[in-house]
DNA sequence: ACCCGGATACTCCGTTTAGGACGGTTGACC
DNA sequence: GGTCAACCGTCCTAAACGGAGTATCCGGGT
């Protein structure tokens, strides 16, 4: 039970198999990848390494298969549940956003008005099919009150969606309004 | 001038150098700190190694004092425009967030509701704060017209943000409403 | 029962990034 | 010309990344 820094990853993992129940790594992927992956992404592969970690802490206990995949199964311990309700109760730190379409429109004076145009239609479409998906996941799981906590999340996912794809549209409309001026300006 | 490999940080310099003209290390950091760091946060010391790298492939030049501090000031090559434009062409991957706050609500099932209460009421304050400093943004740069491409991701942000905090708003509110169920419920 | 092929499940490892610590440089003021 | 605080640049270790590679499973054919 050495001391190991923890860090988002962690606790990603300690949530996921306090709320789940005891997990392998796979379970966790599938998991976090149609739930949390949307707003906390990072590679299947730290799914394996991490609950490792976690383990030598004493934070999780591991338990291996003998034959066959040697699948491990991780549950977590009365540390780990510590360790966990303890950073819920910590300060956050503060969100990130990288948004490839942000900053491709912060550049784009450096080229020509059709790259302007063909980005902010890309951008439109990728955030309809975003918002299209998070709605067909509120269909699918919202109303189910044993995941309320859960799901609620999904809520701030269709909030942030909608803003953005309302600002794009908006930028479509100025554009198209800059580039026919006869009609509706003097 | 062999073929090295472009990634995001890669465009943020060219992007950065092409808009601002010449310039070092650190006034890219100053820059990239009050603008896009908002929207595409990294390391200040990326900024030392990227240009760099970015100058090997000849897509920037780089001219180094002499004595001193032996600042090296870079400046953008046609080539390096090229790839910049390229780029703004390309198809954009998906955005990313990560949102500290909305982990922690996600797993605020295992604790009590002291600290959920205590989650939202943190980043109600959060989000409060974040608004007013891009408010204050746009007060101070949203009508320069000769900034206007850059400042419109502003407007992306401040979007965000009201939704963000509409998001926790409304959940503080349903919290209320839970916790005195005496005068509606029942 | 056995083999085969494709889908699934899992791990490993070389590369890149994170971000703080540290050390040198400068200019203002004494 | 000395001192100090702010400024500027580099380096280093731990962690994250992400894809390549391997093992396992399952269903269908013989």
């Amino acid at each position: 039970m050495s001391t190991v820094r923890l860090g988002p990853t962690s606790y990603v993992v300690l949530g996921s198999i306090a709320v789940r129940g005891p997990s392998t790594s796979y379970d966790l992927k599938r998991f976090v990848e149609v739930t949390l992956g949307n707003f906390w992404s990072f590679p299947h592969s730290q799914l394996y390494a991490e609950p490792d970690r976690l383990a030598q802490a004493g934070l999780l206990t591991e338990e291996r298969e003998a034959g066959g995949r040697r699948r491990r199964t991780y549950a977590i311990t009365p540390g780990g549940r510590e360790a966990l309700e303890a950073w819920l109760r910590d300060a956050s730190s503060p969100a990130e956003l990288r948004d490839p379409g942000l900053l491709k429109l912060f550049f784009s004076e450096v080229a020509d008005d059709d790259v302007f145009d063909a980005l902010v239609d890309e951008q439109i479409a990728v955030h309809r099919d975003t918002l299209a998906r998070y709605e067909w996941l509120g269909r699918r799981y919202g109303t189910r009150p044993e995941y309320s906590r859960r799901v609620v999340t999904l809520r701030a996912g269709l909030a942030m969606e909608r803003a953005l794809l309302g600002f794009w549209e908006q930028l479509a409309e100025e554009s198209a309004q800059a580039s026919r001026p006869s009609e509706s300006r003097r």
